[in-house]
DNA sequence: GCGACAG
DNA sequence: ATCTTGTCGC
C-alpha cells in the first residue's frame, strides 16, 4: 500500500542526485513529451515523440491502467510516473529512440527536489524537464526581463508568461535552467501554452482519455 | 490560526 | 485531473 510518509522520506533521497548540469542542444534530435489524461479512475499516459530539427510530430503511443494512489500535492510522482515510464518506454519500442524527455509537472521546483520529471529523469538515466501551469514551490525572482525560479538558494527554472499566462520550465535532471529553457523556447508555438511536445501530449491524451473508455 | 497546495 | 455547451467578448 501506499504510505505518504515513506513517500516524502524516500523523495528526500531522490532529490540529492538530481544533476544539474549543462545539456548539448545541437544533439538533441527528438523530445518526448509525456502526459496522463483521466476518466474517472482509468489514466491513459501518452508519450509523445517530437522532432526538433523538423518541428514535427513523428509519432505517440498511450498505454492506460487503473490509478489507484490519490493526487497529494508533492507526491504526484508516485500516481503518474509508473503510467508514464510505462509509455516511454513502450514509445521506444515503437517507434524512436529520444534524447530528452519533457513532463507535465515540476521538477526541482519541489519541496525535497524530487517533482514527477525529476523521479522520471532519475528513473530512466536521461535528461528531463519540468512543464507545469501552475507553481508547486520556490521563490520568484525577476532577472533581467525574466522571472527565475528559485529553490534554497539555487536556480531551477524559468517562468514563460504570455498575456498573463503563466508556464514553468524547471529542471528535472541532466540539464541546466539555461539550456532547460532554451530547448522549450526552440519547441514552444508562439501563442501556446506549452511546448509542442507538451502541448500535443495534453491533447492527445485527453482525447484518447474521452473517446476509449 | 492562516495561506499554499504540480495533476 | 474530471464532470460539461453554449456563450459573452476582444
Amino acid at each position: 500500500m501506499f504510505v505518504a510518509s515513506k513517500a516524502v522520506a524516500l523523495q528526500r533521497e531522490l532529490g540529492r542526485f538530481a544533476l544539474i548540469q549543462p545539456l548539448e542542444l545541437d544533439r538533441v534530435e527528438i523530445v518526448a513529451g509525456l502526459d496522463v489524461g483521466y476518466r474517472k479512475s482509468l489514466g491513459y499516459a501518452v508519450a509523445l515523440a517530437y522532432d526538433v530539427r523538423n518541428q514535427r510530430e513523428v509519432c505517440w503511443v498511450a498505454v492506460s491502467s487503473e490509478v489507484e494512489i490519490p493526487y497529494v500535492p508533492g507526491l504526484l510522482a508516485f500516481r503518474e510516473a509508473p503510467l508514464m515510464v510505462a509509455a516511454l518506454k513502450e514509445l521506444v519500442e515503437q517507434c524512436t529512440e529520444i534524447d530528452v524527455v519533457m513532463v507535465n509537472g515540476h521538477g526541482l521546483a519541489h519541496p525535497r527536489r524530487a517533482g514527477i520529471a525529476t523521479h522520471i529523469g532519475l528513473a530512466l538515466d536521461m535528461p528531463s524537464i519540468g512543464i507545469a501551469k501552475k507553481k508547486l514551490f520556490g521563490d520568484l525572482v525577476e532577472e533581467n526581463g525574466r522571472v527565475a525560479i528559485y529553490v534554497e538558494k539555487q536556480k531551477v527554472g524559468y517562468v514563460v508568461e504570455y498575456r498573463g499566462a503563466k508556464t514553468f520550465v524547471t529542471v528535472g535532471h541532466r540539464v541546466d535552467p539555461d539550456t532547460a529553457l532554451e530547448l522549450a523556447l526552440r519547441i514552444w508555438r508562439e501563442g501556446a501554452r506549452f511546448p509542442e511536445p507538451i502541448e500535443l501530449a495534453d491533447k492527445v491524451s485527453k482525447k484518447v482519455a474521452k473517446e476509449l473508455g
